[in-house]
DNA sequence: AATACGAGCAACCGCTCTCTC
DNA sequence: AGAGAGAGCGGTTGCTCGTAT
């Protein structure tokens, strides 16, 4: 028996997120929460998959995600944790909340990798040069020992650590109810990032009119739309700004486009779900779990590593990956 | 200036897991 | 116990943009 499909394909939207259609899911989710994304599209009258909407929701328009460059240090953990983990984007992503397991997925798949196997190269290349000589190989075969020792421990803290974190999962859905418990309003700030964007590349690109500049511009300009709905502009009368201001109620959008204010910008409602929730928790985690001890770990190291200027060719990725 | 090519990233697809009845 | 629905996850695709030729 086959499963039915998560949406009807007929009639159903695929490609970019129009600003529009950003503005009415969030809507949606400020005043519902996030779940049930099956009746989103028939509730806001969306014409995209309920997977669709989750999806945008998760990486783009929830509060608190991070966007742009990966800092070095991020990049470090990126880079231990999918040692220790493989490919588990969504656990990688459960250690740095502000990032999308897409977005890791993505950034290890154009970046690390590349950056990792030029490493890996330039290690072996090394290696050869050094082999011609009687006490490096002396020294490559203890090392070699001790290698293997230390393979066999570390092969047996994995597994551990795996079966542990797979037991776990419940403290990193708490990660995440935390942040999808606190107010939307960041997601705003999203939008607005999305939006300057679009504007932008609107403004810059004129040739780039197929789906982005046409929308922005029916939202911020006296033009009508393309679709012949008209604009948020020529309906109320108000700018797009000014329009995200009032549809969520925010005093001033200016003042709320960093990254790290989201708790600044929280409704005292949601601030008291946010302190609840996290009374819940310590109280549900009064024993430490593995994944708080292994978390820690991983802060510590590299809260202790870190130097200004370290980067991935001083990290000792070589030394360890293979012991994976 | 035009074209080809590659990188980066947003979004989709299909499978698996979890929960409910 | 097992079927169905919803949600989550990881792999992949395809579009856009920048750069090289």
């Amino acid at each position: 028996m086959g499963r039915l499909p998560c949406c009807d394909k007929v009639g159903v939207k695929k490609g970019p997120w129009t600003p529009e259609e950003d503005i009415m899911l969030v809507s949606y989710v400020q005043q519902h929460g996030a779940g049930n994304w099956r009746a989103v599209p028939t509730k806001t009258g969306l014409r995209r998959c309920s997977k669709s909407c989750r999806l945008r929701w998760t990486n783009y328009l929830r509060p608190g995600i991070k966007r742009g460059n990966f800092t070095d240090q991020e990049e470090k953990m990126i880079i231990q944790l999918q040692a220790l983990l493989g490919n588990k984007w969504a656990a990688i992503a459960s250690y740095l909340p502000e990032r999308t397991d897409n977005d890791i997925k993505n950034y290890w798949n154009t970046h690390l990798k590349k950056k990792l196997k030029k490493l890996q190269v330039d290690d072996h290349l090394s290696s050869v040069e050094k082999n011609g000589l009687t006490h490096g190989d002396h020294l490559s075969n203890s090392r070699g020992q001790w290698e293997r020792t230390l393979q066999a421990d570390i092969n047996m803290a994995k597994k551990a650590l795996h079966n542990a974190l797979s037991l776990e999962s419940p403290h990193n859905s708490n990660i995440k109810q935390e942040v999808n418990a606190s107010t939307y309003a960041s997601s705003t700030e999203n939008i607005a990032r999305l939006l300057q964007g679009w504007m932008r590349s609107s403004t810059s690109s004129p040739n780039n009119s197929k789906t982005s500049s046409n929308n922005i511009n029916a939202l911020t300009t006296d033009s009508s739309s393309c679709d012949g709905t008209p604009s948020a502009e020529s309906k109320g009368g108000m700018g797009l700004m000014e329009a995200l201001e009032s549809l969520f109620g925010l005093e001033s959008f200016e003042s709320s486009t960093s990254d790290d204010q989201f708790s600044q910008t929280a409704s005292p409602e949601a601030e008291a779900t946010k302190v609840e929730i996290k009374k819940e928790e310590n109280e549900e985690h009064a024993e430490v779990p593995l994944s708080d001890i292994l978390e820690n770990w991983l802060l510590d190291e590299n809260t202790l590593n870190i130097q200004p200027k370290d980067d991935l060719t001083n990290f000792s990725f070589d030394e360890t990956a293979h012991l994976f």
